[in-house]
RNA sequence: CGGGGCGUAGCGCAGUCCGGAUAGCGCACUUGAAUGGGGUUCAAGUGGUCGGUGGUUCGAAUCCACUCGCCCCGACCA
C-alpha cells in the first residue's frame, strides 16, 4: 500500500479527551474516529488491525472444532422475554419498533438468539455436541462509555455458544475454549491473567476471566504469587492476617451520646480515632427474613458475596423504615449488642476487634468498649469483604497481590438457563426431554486491539506486535531519484512475497516520516536514504528494539521475512520452530551486523 | 441518575467574569522559495452558522432562559 494513495489521518497533538494511551494513540495513529459518545469509525488502519484479530480467533477456533455463523443485530422482544432477560437487561438495551409497530432490542449479547435456533434446528442428542461462535457488532447502552474502544457503546465481539447433552462434554469445550483463548491472546502479544470470575446476569455456575494486565484496567485482580489463586476482587475469597487478643484488656461498655452521628466518618472524629475501630452494622432483607451483617469499619460489605453464602438472591440493604422496627433505632445507630430475633452474621473482619465501637439501637446513642462473646453473639463468621491490602491467599495464606487488567475474554458455564426457558431441549438415550447443557464464550475484540496497544508501546507511539501488526513492514524512501527507484523495487518485492508492506512515498522530511512511522508503531522499518545507499545498502530498523542494520538490497525480501518468522515463533512457539530464522534474528537484535547509530 | 466541567476553523486553545468596530493564536492544510537522515525555515494564503433556539439590548461569542452534544468523578458493568 502506498502511503499517498491510503488513509492514515495522523494527529500531532493529542486529543483532549483520551485519558489512556491506548485511547491517545488509537486517534492520534488513525484507527479510529469518534462519531458520538461510544461510537467510533474504525478507520483503514483501525480496521486491519481489528482483521488482525479476527484472522487469530478464527484460526484458533476452528483448530477447536468451534462452526462461524453470524446472528442478526436487531433481535424480536419476545424472545428476551421468554429468556426472563429482557428486563434484567433493560438498561443497557437500546430499544426500537419497525413501521408495523413490532418491537425490536439492538443485540447487547445472543444467547437468545443461539438457544431459539439451536431448539428449532438440533432435535437429537446425536447431533451434540456443537460449539457456535460469530464475530459481529454488539450495542449496549453503556451508563457511561470511556477509555475509547475500551468501553464503547458499539463493539466487536466474538460470541461463542455451545451446547452438550452430557456435562462432560460440555467441561471439555470449556477446557478447548480456554486453551483456544490463551492461544490466541499469546498471538495478540498479550499478557493475559486467566481469572475465577463472576457470572453476573449471564447465569451459570462457572466462570474464568482472560484479563489483560494494565495500569489503566478497570478490573482489580486479586492474585497469590505462591499457588497462584487468581480472581476478579469482585469474586476473590480472603483470609485475614490473624492478630492476637490474648492479654488486652476488655472494658466494660459505655454508652455514649452521638447526637446526630451517622456515618463512620463523623463518627472517627467524634471518637477521635480509625475506622477499623467500628463495627459496622448493616440490616439487610432477605426473602424470609432480615440479617444483621457486620463488618469493620473501614470495609465494604461484598453483596456479591453475602448473597452466594446466604444463598438468597432477593437480598437487599434494608429500608429506613424496616430497619427501625428490626432494631428500634434509625439507619445508623444499628449494633449487635442487644440485637434480637435476627441472625447476626460477621464478616471475618470483625472477628479480632477489641473493644470496638457499635450503634447502640438507640437514636443518638453509640457503645464503646463492645466486646464479642461477652456483650453479643454471632451467628456465623463468612467471608463477605472485599480483599484488602495485607490480605492473605484462601488457599496457601500467602499474602496476596493486587493488580489492574482489561477483561478481554470471558467463559462460562451456563448450565441450562436459557435451554430450559427457550426450549432447547432434545431427547436422551431414554427417550427423555432433558434441556441441553450450554456455555458461552467471548471475546471483546476492540477492547482487545486497546489492551494490545496498552501493553505494547513507547512514548514515541504503539509497537505492534508482529501478528497484529496492520502492516509488517514500512518502506521510508529519503529522498527522491535513486531512493525512491530502490524503494519502489524492494516494496516490489515484498508485495509479491505477500508481506504486507507500507510504501511512505508522501514528499516529507526524513523526521516527519519516521515519527509518522513509530506513531503508526509498523515493527520493521526499511529505510533507503542516500548516504547509506551510497555504500551499496538500506537500513533495517526493529521498531520495539530500535536496533537497526545495513544489508544489501537484494536481501531484504530475506531478512525481512526471516525476522518476521522469528518474531511469529516469539509469539507462537509451535508454529514456527525455525532455528535458522531465530539465529537471523538473534543476529540483527545483537546488531551483529554493521551497525548504522548503535544504542 | 447524582456531582462537576466543557462546547469558538480539521485538532489544541485564548477571548466570555466587566456586551461594542474586520473574532484571535499554535498545529494541520494550500502556494512559493530555501532546506534535505529524526517532528526545518521564511513568505503569502484557505478555512469560523462562536453547539442550537428564544429573549434582554441601539448592539450579544460575551448577559438571561430553554435545549442539544461531549468529557470527568460516582452509582453501574458480559
Amino acid at each position: 500500500m502506498r502511503w499517498s494513495e491510503y488513509f492514515i489521518p495522523t494527529l500531532k497533538e493529542s486529543p483532549q479527551d483520551a485519558e489512556i494511551i491506548s485511547h491517545n494513540y488509537m486517534i492520534r495513529a488513525g484507527l479510529i474516529y469518534k462519531l458520538s459518545s461510544g461510537l467510533y469509525n474504525y478507520l483503514p488502519l483501525g480496521l486491519r488491525v481489528i482483521q488482525k484479530v479476527e484472522k487469530i480467533i478464527r484460526e484458533e477456533m476452528s483448530r477447536k472444532g468451534a462452526i462461524e455463523l453470524l446472528m442478526p443485530i436487531l433481535q424480536p422482544k419476545d424472545v428476551w422475554q421468554k429468556s426472563g432477560r429482557y428486563d434484567v437487561m433493560s438498561h443497557i438495551m437500546l430499544k426500537a419498533r419497525d413501521r408495523e409497530d413490532r418491537e425490536f432490542i439492538l443485540g447487547p449479547t445472543h444467547e437468545e438468539i443461539i438457544t431459539d435456533l439451536v431448539a428449532h434446528k438440533i432435535d437429537s442428542y446425536r447431533s451434540l455436541p456443537k460449539n457456535f461462535y460469530q464475530i459481529q457488532a454488539k450495542f449496549r447502552d453503556e451508563i457511561r462509555p470511556r477509555f475509547g474502544v475500551i468501553r464503547a457503546r458499539e463493539f466487536i465481539m466474538k460470541d461463542g455458544y455451545s451446547f452438550s447433552m452430557t456435562r462432560e462434554d460440555n467441561e471439555k469445550i470449556y477446557q478447548a475454549m480456554h486453551d483456544a483463548y490463551s492461544a490466541i491472546f499469546r498471538r495478540c502479544g498479550l499478557k493475559c491473567m486467566v481469572i475465577e470470575a463472576d457470572t453476573g446476569v449471564m447465569g451459570g455456575k462457572k466462570s474464568h476471566e482472560f484479563t489483560a494486565t494494565a495500569e489503566s484496567g478497570e478490573d482489580t485482580i486479586v492474585s497469590c504469587p505462591s499457588c497462584g489463586y487468581a480472581a476478579n476482587r469482585e469474586l476473590a475469597k480472603r483470609k485475614l492476617k490473624e492478630k492476637s487478643i490474648l492479654g488486652i484488656k476488655q472494658y466494660p461498655v459505655a454508652e455514649i451520646h452521638t447526637p446526630g452521628l451517622k456515618r463512620v466518618e463523623e463518627l472517627c472524629q467524634f471518637f477521635d480515632c480509625e475506622a477499623d475501630r467500628f463495627i459496622k452494622t448493616l440490616i439487610y432483607r432477605g426473602k424470609d427474613n432480615f440479617y444483621a451483617v457486620l463488618i469493620r469499619g473501614d470495609l465494604d460489605v461484598n453483596e456479591n458475596k453475602l448473597k452466594s453464602v446466604l444463598k438468597d438472591e432477593d437480598l437487599v440493604l434494608a429500608e429506613p423504615k424496616e430497619i427501625k422496627k428490626v432494631t428500634g433505632a434509625d439507619l445508623g445507630y444499628s449494633g449487635p449488642v442487644r440485637l434480637k430475633n435476627i441472625p447476626i452474621i460477621a464478616d471475618l473482619s470483625v472477628k479480632d476487634m477489641v473493644n470496638a465501637i457499635t450503634g447502640a439501637n438507640k437514636n443518638d446513642m453509640h457503645y464503646k468498649y463492645v466486646n464479642i462473646g461477652r456483650d453479643f453473639v454471632v451467628y456465623d463468621w463468612l467471608d463477605i469483604g472485599f480483599p484488602q491490602e495485607g490480605d492473605l491467599c484462601p488457599k496457601c495464606s500467602t499474602e496476596l497481590e493486587f493488580s489492574k487488567g482489561i477483561e478481554v475474554g470471558q467463559i462460562f458455564e451456563l448450565g441450562t438457563k436459557y435451554s430450559a426457558r427457550l426450549s432447547a431441549v432434545i431427547q436422551n438415550e431414554k427417550g427423555e426431554d432433558v434441556p441441553m447443557i450450554m456455555g458461552c464464550y467471548g471475546i471483546g475484540v476492540s477492547r482487545t486491539v486497546a489492551a494490545v496497544i496498552e501493553q505494547n508501546s513507547d512514548e514515541k507511539g504503539i509497537i505492534w506486535p508482529i501478528e497484529v501488526a496492520p502492516f509488517q513492514v514500512i518502506v521510508i524512501p529519503l529522498d527522491k531519484g535513486q531512493c525512491l527507484e530502490v524503494a519502489e523495487k524492494i516494496y516490489g518485492q515484498l508485495c509479491a512475497d505477500k508481506i504486507e508492506t507500507l510504501l511512505d512515498d508522501r514528499d516529507e522530511r526524513a523526521g516527519f516520516k519516521f515519527a509518522d512511522a513509530d506513531l503508526i508503531g509498523i515493527p520493521i522499518k526499511i529505510i533507503i536514504g542516500k548516504k547509506v545507499l551510497q555504500e551499496g545498502n538500506v537500513e533495517i530498523k526493529i521498531r520495539r528494539t530500535a536496533r537497526s542494520a545495513a544489508v544489501n538490497p537484494d536481501n531484504v525480501l530475506k531478512e525481512v521475512k526471516q525476522i518476521i518468522l522469528a518474531d511469529f515463533e516469539d509469539l507462537s512457539n509451535e508454529k514456527f520452530a525455525h532455528m535458522e530464522c531465530r539465529q537471523v534474528f538473534q543476529r540483527i537484535q545483537d546488531g551483529e551486523t554493521k551497525q548504522i547509530k548503535p544504542e
